[in-house]
DNA sequence: TTTTATATTAATGTATACATTAAAGTATTT
DNA sequence: AAATACTTTAATGTATACATTAATATAAAA
């Protein structure tokens, strides 16, 4: 949820252990125990449990008592409600820019992020493109402003993480999404509040049912 | 964060002052050291120090390295935020309702809470009123069942709570708000979605440009 | 008296200790 | 061999200990 600093090792060990699920290093379905974790980490249990209680919090890992932690799976029912969430949040944000009349200085970022997605496709680098997308989604909420909906989305971004990247390369090469994200841009610049919305909203409807349809199809129950 | 049970101490905790801060018994301001809120509790640091944690994340208390805890205030800025989400949000759920065309046995709880509603103006019992309106937003989402969804809209009803209580009583009766309502369950009944959306979304509209106009009136900088 | 330096206090951040108890392993009985 | 009872192990939940250090209080210097 967005930490501030606090004490270091707990920091640390979160910064560190949201990584590592993250980037699949701890896979979903892996389990172990405090001192364990606490020892690979060097530090004592009790800063090890600060970080922990605040991933659950975040839904990345579940600790049962007595049992241990584990890292939490992703099911397609959680695509689906993370993407119904961020359908009904980002485009708000998106609308919000644009009814503030930005210049394109200030939305430089975005600007870029859009140039970054279309270098990537040319290079084939889907890597980078998913890099530049994130970006893309991140600058504009932070462009609006509302930290709570920034705090929000970033957690839904994370839990929904490794399912984008796994997916990402059954994926038809999305010059389609690429051109939508220009548009929304436009629309932005234009000031056209409904447009950036809509335009915005189909954006990750469809990116959303898109998804899902891949998850079907591949048979992929848990990732 | 909507937490589990876990380790009883931790969620007593957790769940008294959460409550203590709604209820205003510790305000905002309040400045408390982990020694002296740990003995209060009757428990150890240990377990306060992670009941503290998640109240942080829920964004309701701050830790301040070496300068104790402190119980935020809610600014008109966080109120912003927190109806532009809920404005983003809910209409999705209603819309959701909508579009699965449940019965009306489903639909008993929305029906009963608007009635309650009512009963509270005819009574004149604010009170009664506020928790019914509350029970119809809960009950709404958890009709919907997106998890995610519901856990943060309660936690920026938890956020929001005081000032909800505090301008309760400088507002004109809610007679319209009370009357949205109506008019949202009777476009969730008959499968009306993009009214019960729209419905909705003005409702939340409204009434947080409402509440921001008496926190501006009354020059209120801090709840 | 005001300012600076020093000493004291006490709260945090973290490690460690320990009681409880679920789970796993071993022994005993049938 | 299967089932049951008993032991052992080890992880959690919580308390306590302790080093560090910010904040305050006190003393010394200007």
């Amino acid at each position: 949820m967005m930490q501030k600093s606090r004490s270091s090792l707990v920091n640390d060990a979160y910064q560190r252990l949201k990584q590592e699920i993250r980037s699949n290093r701890l896979p979903p379905g892996f389990h172990g125990t405090e001192p364990e974790m606490a020892e690979r980490l060097g530090m004592s249990r009790t800063p090890l449990r600060e970080a922990l209680v605040l991933l659950e919090a975040d839904g990345l890992v579940e600790m049962k008592p007595r049992r241990g932690i584990y890292i939490l799976p992703i099911l397609p029912q959680d695509m689906e409600e993370i993407y119904e969430l961020l359908t009904a949040i980002e485009p708000e944000a998106a609308a919000n820019l644009a009814a503030r009349k930005l210049s394109k200085e200030e939305l430089k970022p975005l600007i870029d992020a859009t140039s970054r997605m279309e270098q990537a496709l040319e290079d084939d680098d889907l890597e980078a493109w998913a890099d530049a997308d994130d970006e893309f989604h991140k600058e504009l909420l932070m462009l609006h402003g509302n930290k709570r909906l920034l705090s929000i989305a970033s957690l839904l971004f994370d839990q929904a993480h490794r399912a984008r990247v796994i997916t990402l390369r059954m994926r038809e090469k999305p010059y389609r999404s690429t051109a939508e994200h220009k548009t929304v841009v436009e629309h932005i610049i234009e000031g056209e509040i409904e447009k950036a919305r809509s335009v915005y909203r189909e954006h990750r409807k469809r990116a959303g049912a898109e998804l899902l349809a891949i998850l079907a199809k591949y048979k992929l129950q848990q990732l």
